[in-house]
DNA sequence: CGCCAGATGTTGACAACGCCCACATTCCCT
DNA sequence: AGGGAATGTGGGCGTTGTCAACATCTGGCG
């Protein structure tokens, strides 16, 4: 852990505090849902007093914000993974399939990306890297239109939609990913 | 307000705490999200001491949880009343357009009944309540189904999915009510 | 080398919150 | 009329987010 500090424990300056603080956050929010994640428990796992935290994060909110950027940089390199595996034509569907894995598998990350406790507007960073995400979804739906299937306008919305609903379901367990998939297809 | 109140508001007891908080509830979650429910803001707005909420309450979160009943029955209600309104055969495109609006008009409250924020296993109450407007949108659903339609399993969740996804991008301005809309069709 | 500005971490404090306790007041049933 | 149950009050404890003042370290400049 903490491989680019080059400074020890006992030392006055923690080395990498950022993203242990981000690393613990994330713990936290797994373990025990948004509510859990605490600055004052986050800074006790990294093993710094009560308010170090205020040096890297102006607000309980912006920690927030960076573990949901985090996890829009995850999901893309996920979907990106997936879709370099199959054929151009399943695109779309590997983006979906990463997509409900990510829901299914880190659930309180899904909900802290989309269940809008964060207001993009106040954490610019987090805007972009969501836009990024995006962005490479819109690329894969406009390339999925292009080469012949049509998906476009109003159908790419409710292809969007439909993902995107199955994903907020297996979050919330009211259905499996396996229901969720077989509606992909 | 407090109609079934036979006391007025000098006098020791409320009369209708429960109902108070509830609407007090409602209205900081409008105004401020989830996070400004609280329970002794609520009490103030009630004009009672900050302890006695717990007499019709054991926890925040079953103040939050009676606020999202609250809302499932409103949805219910306004659902029942646009199917009332429509042929038989748009009955499930009534629904959807119920359901997108009430993402729209009580965002916080949508966030609140679909977030995560609370475990229905935790609230017997809310999730009864939860079971009963599902009962109504899957009895509408297997109408439609039997009606000739043909939405049946697999394509009945998926259309659950869309809805549930787009009332999802509605409550996060994503996308407007007029798009959403337009997907129904 | 010496030193200082800025970055980083610490200690202490305050108000607000959820929740618990003991106590006060009122309602309702017998 | 009386007494138990329901309801509301007041005080208190521990936790949290945030602010202010202070301490320590680091890197660059003379």
């Amino acid at each position: 852990m903490w491989a680019l500090s080059t400074s020890g424990e006992g030392t006055y300056h923690h080395g990498n505090l950022r993203r242990s603080l981000i690393a613990a956050a994330q713990a936290l929010l797994r373990s025990g849902g948004i509510e859990a994640v605490t600055l004052r428990e986050a800074a006790r796992q990294a093993g710094v007093s009560h308010n170090a935290p205020y040096r890297h994060f102006p607000s309980r909110e912006a920690l927030l914000a960076a573990v949901a950027a985090e996890g829009f940089r995850t999901l893309h390199r996920t979907q990106s993974d997936a879709a370099a595996e199959v054929d151009p034509a399943d695109r779309l569907k590997a983006f979906g399939r990463a997509y409900l894995r990510f829901a299914a598998e880190e659930r309180a990350t899904f909900r802290l990306m989309f269940g809008g406790t964060l207001d993009p507007a106040d954490h610019p960073e987090l805007a972009a890297v969501a836009r990024g995400t995006f962005g490479a979804l819109v690329a894969v739906t406009q390339e999925d239109a292009t080469s012949g299937k049509g998906i476009v306008g109003r159908d790419a919305l409710r292809a969007w939609a439909l993902v995107h609903g199955l994903a907020h379901l297996v979050a919330d367990r009211q259905i499996d990913t396996a229901q969720a998939e077989a509606c992909l297809m």
